[in-house]
DNA sequence: GGTGCTGGTCTAGAATAGAGACCACAACGG
DNA sequence: CCGTTGTGGTCTCTATTCTAGACCAGCACC
């Protein structure tokens, strides 16, 4: 299994990152070698990782994730979920019905990343509020500098 | 503690990720309330992430956060370190030398991150191979189409 | 025969990222 | 005395990317 790491243990972390980023900077940041920049760019992706979630309810249809994801567009949707197939993450499948409908779902890959996934939305959740603080703070200061 | 899930339990992950979602679909995604578009879309950030982790060797100055990151221009550098320190990751603090210099360094919030940071590392570097593979097959089977 | 539903594609306009010039200031070299 | 170097940025201009929305084919329903 990938996650050797326990919950609290920082220092293991740390060390694992600092490690990495030598092996990276290394290599020059090559992308074919970087999975940080090759993989988690997409985690960022505004839109892949909502869609990730949103199935692990379940197989889910086009418009079904248009609608549980409002403001997305159509392009983007279907840019998402092309680039989550073509990363193994989804697989797709076309109903021959009139008119066609298409299931979407996930696949073991995409979902052995919800694990990992799951701890980083844990953290967020439990760190929104110090961020939402932080920020309160850097712009007060902010305001008050330029003022 | 936030991350309360055993490496391995994914039906775990599953269940607090569905949940979640239907807590943010519930709130229209209101930004203040969905802590994965607020939070992870800097993860995805492409420099945002890769200076957490440069950062995780200790505090850097603005040059050797540049040379450490070779293809970063200056701007997205300044950028992503101000977004960074706004949000209470990073802190910044200036030397009254002449030129003055800066350091960066990461706060405890900006640590706490590591630990899941370094779980969706390690998941990233276990299945990238997964993922190529993936990718491969898919623009095969892609260009056997188009074909 | 109009309207709606399916899963998209295409095209314009807006927002954003990237490359690099520029800046002030002091030390250092010649 | 005057140019060069190094500091941490900002500014501008261009290139890419995102978004909104019109459009499409095909069939069912009325």
């Amino acid at each position: 299994m990938s996650t050797r790491l326990r919950a609290g243990n920082h220092l293991d972390a740390c060390a694992v990152l600092a490690e990495r980023f030598q092996v990276w900077q290394a290599s020059s940041f090559d992308l074919t070698l970087c999975p940080v920049r090759d993989v988690l760019d997409r985690v960022g992706d505004k839109w892949t990782t909502l869609m990730l979630i949103a199935l692990t309810a379940g197989p889910m249809r086009f418009g079904a994730l248009r609608r549980a994801v409002p403001d997305i567009s159509k392009r983007m949707l279907t840019q998402s979920l092309r680039c989550l197939e073509r990363d193994g993450m989804i697989s797709r499948q076309v109903f021959p019905t009139k008119p066609p409908s298409v299931e979407y779902r996930l696949t073991p890959l995409g979902q052995s990343i919800l694990e990992p996934l799951a701890q980083l939305v844990s953290w967020a959740e439990a760190r929104h509020g110090d961020i939402k603080a932080a920020r309160a703070r850097f712009d007060a200061s902010d305001k008050a500098a330029a003022a």
